[in-house]
DNA sequence: ACCGCGAGGTTTACGTTATATACAGTTGAA
DNA sequence: TTCAACTGTATATAACGTAAACCTCGCGGT
C-alpha cells in the first residue's frame, strides 16, 4: 500500500486523471503514431484481470499477477493503464458489457425492474468480486454501467414517478441487490455454524439481556430460508413502490 | 498485506482463533497471575483505534499507528490483540456501546423501527469508517452489536411476523442504512461535479444510447434532494412490510 | 536515407503493510 | 530464592503499488 497519507494532489492534476480515466472506459483514446506496436491493449488486460478474480478472488488480482498473465514485468501494464484503481474500473465495465435485456420479462414496471434485479443479481454470483470492486472510492460509472442504469431507468418510466423518485427506486433495488450479495460474501458455511454454536452458548447466558433476539432464535429465525433470498427483499420493496405510485396516482387525476 | 495466499489453516487453529475472538469480544478473557503488570488492555487499544479512525480513516488505522498512540512498538498490540482484524471488531464494538432507545418513540413497530433505523444512521454518520469495518469478513457479532438486533427485532415482535420474516426484515432495514452510508461515502462534492460534467459531454453525444438516462437527467433526477435521504428508501421498505403485515393478517383473521 | 524522439518494456528502489520469531526484562507464586 | 509466566522490543519477511531511470526499438519529418 503506497498511501502516502493524502497527499492532497492539485486539483488541475485530479481532473487530468479523471478525465483520463474516463477517457480510457469510453475507448477514446487516441493511440500513438511513433514508436513500437503496443503488445497489449486495456481490454486484454481487464479480461485477464477478470479471469483472475473469478478464479481466485479480487485480492489475486495484483499489477503482479495480472502482468506474469503476459509474461511480462509488472511495471508494462502502466504503459496501458494509469492505475489499479482505473484497471479496477475497467474490470467492471467488462463484466457488464452486454446491457441487460428486459424485454422478455413482459410489459409493465414491475416484472421489468423484477428481471433487470434479477440480471444484476446473477452478476453479482458470477463475479462475486464485483460488491468489493465498485464499493471502491471514485464511483466513475463507464458506458456499460450507465446501460445497465439507463435500462432500469426505462422500466420505471411507466411509473408517472418524478425523475427524482425514479432515481431513488433504481437506488433501492441496487442497494437490495449489494446488500444480499454481501450477506452472500459474508456467509462461509463451516465458520457460520461454529460462531453460531459458541455464540449460542454465550445468548443463553445472557438471554435475559437479548430477550427478543433469544425469542426469534428459538421459533427458527435463522434457519435456512426456502425461498429464493432475493424475493423477499426486492417484494417488500417494490410492494412499497406500489403503495407510492397508488397515491401519486390518487392525487394527480 | 500479509494475505498468504489464503494458507487454509486447519480447522482446529480457525475454532482456536474464534473462540479466543468471541471471548475478548465478550470480555470473558482470564486475566494472567505471573508476570508484569500490563500497560494496556484491548479495551484502550479499541478506543484509540476508534479516536484515530474518526479523525484520520480507517486506512489511517495501522498497527503502528495504534501502537505510536502508547508510545509501544507495534508487536505490543499482540500482547493484547490477536490480530487487526480482531481489533477492528473490538472498534465497532466499542462503538455499538450503547444499546438504542426506542421507548422515546412511542409504540407500535413502525415508530420504533423507524426511530432504530435513524440511531443507526447516527452512528454510521458520526464514524464514516463502520461501514468499511463491518464488511470485512467474519461477520462475528459481539454483544453490543446484539443489543442493536435484540432491539430491531423487540419492535417487531408486535407486527404479528414469522420470526424468519422478522429477521428478513431486521436485514432489510440495516442494509438501506448501509446502503445510504456506502452512497455517502461514495459522495465527493469537487469531485462528483466533475465527474458529472465530464460524463455528461459524453452522455449528449450518445444519447440515443441512454434515452431514458438522459431524459430522467433533463428532468432533474440528478438535482440535489430537499428530503433526508434516509426516509425515501426507509419509507418505502416499512410501505413493503405493512403490506406484508395486512396480507399476513387477512390470511390469519 | 537518415536521424531523433516518442513509445514499450525492464530494472531497481522506496515506503508501507501485517505479523512470525527470537530475545531481554519483570514479576508473582512456589 | 528460584522459576515459570508474562510484557515489551528488535529484527526479519513477504507482499503490495508505483516512482524514476534506463535501454531499445521503429515511425515521421527532414
Amino acid at each position: 500500500m503506497a498511501r502516502a497519507a493524502k497527499p492532497r494532489e492539485s486539483k488541475e492534476k485530479r481532473t487530468r486523471d479523471l478525465r483520463a480515466g474516463i477517457a480510457l472506459l469510453w475507448g477514446e483514446q487516441d493511440q500513438p503514431a511513433r514508436g513500437p506496436k503496443p503488445s497489449l491493449t486495456p481490454r486484454r488486460i481487464a479480461e485477464a484481470a477478470v479471469t483472475l478474480a473469478d478464479a481466485e478472488g479480487l485480492e489475486a488480482v495484483s499489477m503482479n499477477r495480472v502482468a506474469a498473465e503476459f509474461d511480462v514485468s509488472a511495471m508494462a501494464l502502466y504503459r496501458y493503464v494509469p492505475s489499479k484503481a482505473e484497471l479496477v474500473e475497467l474490470m467492471v465495465e467488462a463484466v457488464s458489457a452486454e446491457r441487460p435485456d428486459l424485454l422478455a420479462a413482459g410489459p409493465g414496471w414491475r416484472p421489468g425492474l423484477t428481471a433487470w434485479a434479477r440480471l444484476l443479481w446473477a452478476l453479482y454470483q458470477a463475479h462475486p468480486w464485483l460488491l468489493a470492486a465498485t464499493a471502491m472510492r471514485r464511483q466513475v460509472m463507464g458506458p456499460a454501467q450507465l446501460g445497465w442504469m439507463d435500462a432500469a431507468l426505462a422500466a420505471l418510466e411507466s411509473t408517472g414517478l418524478a425523475a427524482g423518485q425514479r432515481h431513488q427506486v433504481f437506488l433501492l433495488v441496487v442497494g437490495q441487490v449489494r446488500n444480499l450479495a454481501q450477506q452472500l460474501a459474508d456467509f462461509d458455511e463451516d465458520h457460520n455454524r461454529e460462531w453460531g454454536r459458541l455464540t449460542g452458548e454465550l445468548l443463553d447466558r445472557h438471554a435475559d439481556r437479548f430477550p427478543a433476539l433469544t425469542k426469534a432464535i428459538a421459533e427458527g429465525a435463522f434457519a435456512p430460508a426456502a425461498v429464493d433470498p432475493l424475493d423477499f427483499g426486492l417484494d417488500r420493496i417494490l410492494d412499497g413502490v406500489q403503495v407510492l405510485i397508488d397515491r401519486t396516482e390518487g392525487v394527480s387525476s
